[in-house]
RNA sequence: GCCGAUGUGGCGAAAUGGCAGACGCAACGGACUUAAAAUCCGUUGGGCUUAAACGGCCCGUGCCGGUUCGAGUCCGGCCAUCGGCACCA
């Protein structure tokens, strides 16, 4: 490519601008108790969501967030903010391991090469983080306290009474490891064995592994978990006053999936026992003719007739061969066997048949369902394969009794003699009130939510702080907890990180490191990649403490202030809708709990940037090559172009295409700012220009100052980016052609601009200083400017004169006209005389200083 | 299937219920130049009217209806695209 003559030297300005930043500690926040910290300022913490530095380096979706955030970051600075803005590397991970098993490179040292290169690419961009705040989950200094939190939750346990965690010594119960919040036990999990680990949910895409296709099977295995469940109910209330996007909490409030219902007692027919169902519909209980139990129900084995035994265990090795994607397929069609067993239903103490059934889940409710055929989906597909009878007991509205058979709504209650009559919100209320008074049941609440399966068989992860330790009366393994002086619990070197393809982690083949005593082994397992992501924005306050895992005037100032949540705004991508900003905000609550913590919630503004595509439209991958990175940009356009144009490219929550074409357009807006007061010599060099001069803006250009710096400023505080950006282009376009370039107004957009492109800016401001002095001082010590409502007012203004509501003249008017005098004047208009004659004018319209509308008859 | 978001020129997009298309891209025309690039200026939703220009008129924000003096914006119903959940009783 032959080198194209470059607007403005960009090239040499923004490395300039870069290297004194890092040399004065510019973005360097600090800390309440350090010399120089200014309490007088209120503070400001803006975060990124942290990346996996991964061995592509950044595409131009990674700094779109960043655009926005440096942004912000740099807008309140000048506004007199304290601002905390910090950048750090989520770098444990399933790709350093496998680069590892491929090659034998230790993860740390792939780690080390991709934080390079993902450094450089945002320095490069002119971000103004704080980097001696840098973090890498990765470093045993970090790490030590996420191992210190674990031991925090692992110690704790949730108390009902109070709906919070306490230390697990307050328990006054027999087995306290029944109820801490991380604890071990045996779940279906999903085992991949091309991996060699179990893989979160997530991780898992149509039945295959993620990472390399490999297919994914469910499997009980022994696995630690985070008892999150517990705080289902503070994790959807406190939702509430936070400022997110409300299709992201109702993603959350979803997942959690809080139903209200009743959990009511069958008695079985000749036996003791008795089958616990979970409903939201107990005004259906008359049409419950059937009674289904979860597969692996533990009552299953003893209701069983033994004549039917073998069919149940056919059914049960029928179910465990298939895999989840099977499963989902064969979703709608029913299966299920008869136990030969009888339940009672105590509102008619009609028999009801229990079968078993895949469709119902032993992991929701009680494991167990009333069938009422007449108005559930499902219930009514299982009643017509293995022909149950179907009772209709809530009519529908409009809709013959035949015609409410599979209607799940709320209607009137027929059928039913306890509840007859009654709309269904009314029956419930009554039928709740029977059942308890019978004690046959009562209300419940029930989440969707699962504990969160936190163990890994991997190798780049965090250890856990647990020996396994031989019990004296039995001599079975026991798990107990590291003392806090033991950590950070540093992995073993390995020189093989392969699986061991036996679902015991890669850990256990350092025989050396796992024997922690003569009697006690460590623990094999390592945490999630979740695990160090859920706190890292707490050690951004105070990343250097060494004797606590964030220190508590620290904490109280950067996460304080007066709403629930301690980040101030926290912009990432939707793909953690749920699961990094649940997890963040369960581990967040219990070290409030625990008392060290300052505000209930983590993040109190929350903004998902959207994707950015590929210039075809398509979604950026490898494959289809459409994949554009910052550096291309950067070496043709500079990072102020880059900047900006990535913010005038739409609106930040938007998904959109990338263009070349783009972002040469905004190139060209910095190069005309630029040439606003630059001029070049003979010789080719820049020199301020000519035209710049310390004179007053005249009354037109003064309006546009105020009103661009009116629109920029709050443009900035609702992350309207694309329209600031617009508003300045104007201000540009209107400068231009002006012979004289009055320098306030200069002093003014290079301000205004310079969140967007703070290396362009810097450079002006320093040249304009060199020749007018009185300004003083670096772009970055100036106050933010205001504007002046004053200059914005029109001495005339525009009236619209609409017929019938189309637009067909328009009027000019004095400042001070009257309602009465505007609308005289458009009736008087010539046109509109024309428009109107011959007809009735039945009424007119005065929206004043804006409009007339005459409505004719 | 359920839940949510989005739908405006050739393209990215603007528009407290009040002039639809700001700003930018692309395209076209002009100035400068021997020429090109760069730069600057202008035109640019569709159609009709007009020899042409000025002007004028009609239509136009996914589709159908409603509220309103007035709807891209509010309400109801559809359609399409994208995202999430998916036997959760």
């Amino acid at each position: 490519m032959s080198e194209r003559r470059k607007p403005y030297p960009f090239d040499r300005i923004e490395p300039k601008w870069q290297s004194i930043w890092e040399k004065n500690r510019a973005f360097h926040a600090l800390n309440p108790g350090e010399k120089n910290f200014d309490a007088a300022k209120p503070k400001f913490y803006v975060l990124d969501m942290f990346p996996y530095p991964s061995g592509a380096g950044l595409h131009v979706g990674h700094p779109e967030g960043y655009t926005a955030t440096d942004i912000i970051a740099r807008y309140k600075r000048l506004r007199g903010f304290n601002v905390l803005h910090p950048m750090g590397w989520d770098a444990f991970g399933l790709p350093a391991e496998q680069y590892a098993i491929k090659t034998g490179q230790h993860p740390e040292i792939t780690t080390r090469t991709n934080v390079a290169k993902f450094k450089s690419q945002l320095q490069q961009i002119g971000f103004s983080y704080d980097w001696e705040r840098e973090i890498n989950t990765t470093d045993p200094r970090y790490f030590k306290w996420t191992q210190w939190i674990f031991l925090k939750i692992y110690n704790s346990w949730f108390n009902p009474e109070t709906n919070k965690a306490e230390p697990i010594e307050t328990y006054r119960g027999d087995d306290p490891d029944s109820v801490r919040l991380a604890y071990v036990a045996e779940v279906p999990v999903n085992w991949c064995q091309g991996l060699g680990t179990v893989l979160a949910n997530e991780e898992v895409i149509d039945g295959k592994s993620e990472v390399g296709g490999f297919p994914v099977v469910r499997r009980p295995m022994r696995q630690w978990m985070l008892r999150i469940t517990a705080y289902a109910e503070r994790l959807v209330d406190e939702l509430e006053d936070l400022d997110w996007p409300e299709s992201i909490k109702l993603l959350q409030r979803n997942w959690v999936g809080r139903s209200e219902g009743t959990e009511i007692e069958f008695k079985i027919e000749n036996r003791k026992e008795a089958i616990r169902v979970f409903t939201t519909r107990h005004d259906t209980i008359y049409g419950a003719s059937y009674m289904v139990l979860a597969p692996e129900h533990p009552l299953v084995d003893q209701l069983t007739a033994p004549e039917r035994k073998s069919d149940v265990a056919d059914y049960r090795a029928q179910i465990a061969s298939k895999s989840d994607l099977e499963r989902t397929d064969l979703a709608k069609d029913k299966s299920g066997v008869f136990i030969e067993a009888y339940a009672i239903n105590p509102a008619n103490n009609q028999r009801m048949p229990i079968w078993i059934a895949d469709y119902v889940l032993m992991g929701y409710g009680t494991g167990a369902v009333m069938g009422v055929p007449g108005h559930d989906e499902r219930d009514l597909e299982f009643a017509r394969k293995f022909d149950l009878p179907i009772l209709p007991v809530v009519q529908a509205p409009e809709k013959t009794v035949e015609e409410s058979i599979g209607f799940v709504g709320d209607g009137l209650a027929i059928n039913s003699p306890i509840i007859n009559g009654l709309q269904t919100p009314e029956a419930k209320a009554k039928m709740l009130a029977w059942l308890e008074q019978h004690e046959h049941g009562q209300s419940d609440v029930r989440y969707k939510l699962r504990d969160w399966l936190f163990s890994r068989q991997r190798y780049w992860g965090e250890p856990f702080p647990i020996v396994w330790e031989k019990s004296e009366p039995d001599g079975r393994l026991k798990h107990r907890s590291l003392g806090e002086n033991e950590l950070p619990l540093v992995p073993p070197p390995l020189e093989d990180f392969k699986p061991t393809g036996t679902g015991e982690a890669p850990l256990a083949k350092a025989k050396d490191w796992i024997r922690y005593s003569d009697k006690a082994q460590r623990e094999t397992n390592t945490m999630p990649q979740w695990a160090g992501s859920s706190w890292y924005y707490l050690r951004f306050c105070d990343p250097e403490n060494d004797r606590r895992f964030v220190g508590e005037e620290a904490e109280r100032y950067w996460m304080g202030g007066p709403k629930p949540g301690g980040v101030d705004l926290y912009v990432g991508g939707t793909e953690h809708a749920v699961l990094h900003l649940l997890y963040a905000r369960f581990w967040h609550k219990v070290l409030f709990d625990s008392g060290y913590l300052s505000k209930t919630e983590p993040f109190q503004r929350l903004v998902n940037q959207g994707i950015i595509l590929g210039e075809d439209n398509q979604k950026m991958s490898k494959s289809r090559g459409n994949i554009v990175s910052p550096d291309e940009v950067i070496d043709n356009y500079g990072a102020d172009s880059f900047r900006c144009y990535e913010m005038f490219m739409g609106p930040l929550e938007q998904m959109k295409p990338w263009s070349m074409k783009g972002v040469e357009g905004v190139s060209r807006f910095l190069a005309r700012v630029w040439r606003l007061i630059m001029e070049e010599n003979r010789a080719g060099e820049w020199i301020l220009s000519d035209g710049i001069s310390d004179v007053a803006a005249d009354k037109s250009q003064t309006k546009v100052i105020h009103a661009t710096i009116k629109k920029v400023t709050g443009d900035i505080e609702t992350l309207s980016f694309n329209t600031a950006i617009s508003q300045m282009m104007i201000f540009v376009n209107a400068f231009t052609n002006a012979d004289a370039k009055p320098l306030p107004a200069m002093r003014t957009l290079l301000l205004l601009l310079n969140p967007f492109a703070p290396h362009l800016t810097s450079e002006l401001w320093e040249t304009l200083n060199r020749k007018f002095t009185d300004a003083g001082g670096d772009i970055t010590e100036q106050p933010w400017p205001n504007h002046d409502e004053q200059f914005l007012v029109e001495d005339e203004i525009e009236i619209v004169v609409q017929v019938n509501g189309k637009l067909r003249d328009k009027l000019t008017v004095s400042l001070v006209a009257s309602d009465a005098e505007i609308e005289a004047a458009a009736l008087a208009l010539p046109k509109i005389l024309a428009l109107i004659a011959g007809k009735t004018v039945r009424k007119v319209v005065v929206v004043s200083k804006k409009l007339v509308n005459i409505v004719l008859a």
